[in-house]
DNA sequence: CCAAAAGTGTTCAGGCTACACCCATGT
DNA sequence: ACATGGGTGTAGCCTGAACACTTTTGG
């Protein structure tokens, strides 16, 4: 590979006028659709990797931060808003991009309600969601971002209280619980995951139920955000 | 603040051709001496922020790769080679250089034996080690990085085998709390520690002993990285 | 009344915490 | 002999794991 160099405009007074890596972000987007976890890819609609799926991303442009440039790609690209999102991790192989050198910053982000959010607007390349356990072949170093990612969430699942970032603002016990285990992919215990998630004192129950089909109403409850602010202050112990 | 423009030479052909952000690496380093946590400190030989400590770093060159480039500036700026290192986050707050845009992806770094490794060789500028909790005004945003990479030490501490990186190859059990103590700032009872560390099977005890001072010679132990690796591929469980 | 998911307690084993004294050495 | 850190075991408590049946609804 040789990189093209970028060069400064003759008299210009640069602190560093060499030639500089192309900054991009990239984003894992994480969802829960029919009890599976899925991941948001981008068809690409350009070479190299033309037609190859691709995680969303772009280049970070020089007044904006870099969790404002993963945000916008995720508009620009699937339309998606107010996600959380969390910095991952900042690869920068130097032939990740056999064009030029390109040094990545990957985010993951976590929506809730997969099925809804899929909405390839704004280009008109084609954004679908995948089982995370049936991608296709993925552009540049995006499959070694995604398995980053994945260890990421299940790691960061066991220790801190992100599985509501993947449910609706209210939802069942049995809800969270197929959460954990699509993400870590191992059954769990009914009654020892709703102890010790209860005991926890961060479920609000809700005056309502939700029926879903021939069987007994399940109870709602949302998760109280303020409580757990208070708690990470302090220190808070979480496992599941 | 007013970037300059980075543009292309007329005539070429890029992927991306817009004002780019210039990329850098900063490091944390960690030693432990006298019992206590330092980090390493550069005193700055330009402007901004000339004659103020500031985390060892500098530009990445277009053809290194990041942890290349934190290990090239840890060896310039301070004669270390040879150190754990670890990608910490990247930070890209617009203004955290007055200059123009600067995006800086930060490692942490632990080293052996602290006193000896200071050597602020190759360049004029001085290179010190000064205890966390007193550490001078930092240039940028050095501080905050600081604060991100004590707080990621030490919940890796708690659930990854690094202390080791803080002490020469052989080493007492007590020399080993007394990592744990100075980086978590707590005490810890020493007959549960002991148990706790044994109980992994990670410390291969030595035929020898350390003497220092008037009291019991010390059993020396060196830690089984093989052993390690093995057991961290079948997801070893780790908690201090 | 049948199917399907919701909801609920107890027992047991293993790990964590707290805690106090003797040992080996140098001065 | 004494000062200094090295080294050792136990008991109570708590937490995590395993485990089966009743309840409520819709069809």
């Amino acid at each position: 590979m040789k990189p093209l160099t970028t060069q400064a405009p003759p008299g210009a007074k640069y602190i560093y006028e060499y030639p500089r890596a192309a900054l991009t972000v990239d984003c894992v987007v994480f969802g829960l659709d029919e009890g599976e976890l899925k991941v948001l890819l981008i068809e690409r609609a350009l070479d190299p990797f033309r037609g190859q799926w691709a995680l969303p991303g772009g280049f970070v442009r020089v007044e904006e931060t870099l969790e404002a440039a993963a945000r916008r790609e995720l508009e620009e690209e699937a339309g998606l808003r107010e996600v959380y999102l969390e910095q991952l991790f900042t690869f920068g192989a130097v032939d990740r991009d056999s064009r030029e050198r390109v040094v990545s910053v990957a985010y993951y982000a976590l929506v809730k309600r997969a099925a809804h959010a899929a909405r390839p607007d704004t280009d008109a390349r084609d954004a679908r969601w995948f089982p995370v356990a049936a991608v296709p072949p993925l552009a540049f170093d995006h499959e070694q971002i995604l398995a980053t990612a994945l260890a990421r969430l299940q790691g960061k699942l066991r220790y801190q209280p992100v599985g509501f970032e993947l449910l609706p603002p209210k939802f069942t016990l049995s809800q969270l619980q197929h959460v954990y285990e699509a993400v870590l992919g191992t059954p769990l215990d009914k009654r020892n995951f709703r102890k010790k998630v209860l005991g926890l004192n961060l479920l609000v129950p809700l005056n309502e139920t939700q029926m879903a089909g021939r069987h007994r109403p399940a109870q709602l409850f949302r998760f109280d955000a303020e409580k757990y602010e208070q708690l990470k202050q302090r220190g808070l112990h979480f496992e599941i």
